[in-house]
DNA sequence: AATCTACATTCCGATTGCGGAATATAAACA
DNA sequence: TGTTTATATTCCGCAATCGGAATGTAGATT
């Protein structure tokens, strides 16, 4: 991953709001979408976005698809390095900072729908 | 300046290597355009798009325009850490590595044409 | 006054990016 | 098997971006 296709991948506003967030750890979609507050195909399209550039990874767990940065072994040297630039900056401004507290309003359990059964709801929706 | 609008300057390949150069200190065209070795249009392109976005100032110097990025004291912590990072990433790559070693070797003194004549060259064409 | 020099701007055409509405898909569940 | 759930993909229109060729321009030089 060259060093420019980085900054690509961080020149949008969604982009950037959803990395800040992956940053915690990985996060299924409904997550992401949730803490955004933002429309399913904007959020799915911007994760395509970054998948087909290597900059997040998926895995399938049950009904969810939860998303990840790269390992950090795995990282180059720029991408961290900007990972941790990202988070410095995000975390003193307000939208970045109210993305995180949704999130940890949020239940991050994504459990089948049997469980939830009753509850009203699956996931966090 | 918006994070996200910091990124958007650094989303190019051609507007990395410029600021790359310009972290150096102020440059004129003319040393830019030599030590990319690009055509006119796209050094004076990405310097109007820098420009416009608060990435970079100009002033006039006789025959020469003179870019540099804006002064420290100026910059907010954004754009400080962010320069930086690109500063850091940089310098271990080959091609902009490159770029600072042909910036090097050019005269930097950008003098009336009256000085140089007899020299074959003004400023550095 | 005419020319030159260093640079910017305009005018293309092609590509890419973005958002939303609608639709598709694949796995889970009943 | 049919339905629901979570997510992706397609289709569409629009705006932004990019590169190059040609042209414009302001100040310096002759």
């Amino acid at each position: 991953m060259k060093l420019v296709q980085i900054y690509q991948c961080l020149c949008d506003e969604t982009r950037l709001r959803l990395l800040n967030l992956l940053l915690e750890g990985p996060l299924c979609v409904c997550h992401l979408q949730a803490a955004l507050a933002e429309p399913q195909v904007k959020i799915s399209k911007h994760l395509g976005y970054l998948k087909t550039r290597g900059m997040v990874r998926v895995s399938r767990q049950g009904n969810w698809r939860v998303y990840s940065l790269p390992p950090e072994k795995e990282r180059s040297a720029e991408l961290t390095a900007n990972l941790a630039c990202l988070q410095d900056c995000a975390a003193e401004q307000a939208g970045f900072k109210r993305d995180l507290a949704r999130l940890r309003k949020l239940d991050l359990v994504c459990a089948p729908v049997s469980v939830v059964r009753g509850k009203g709801k699956a996931c966090c929706n």
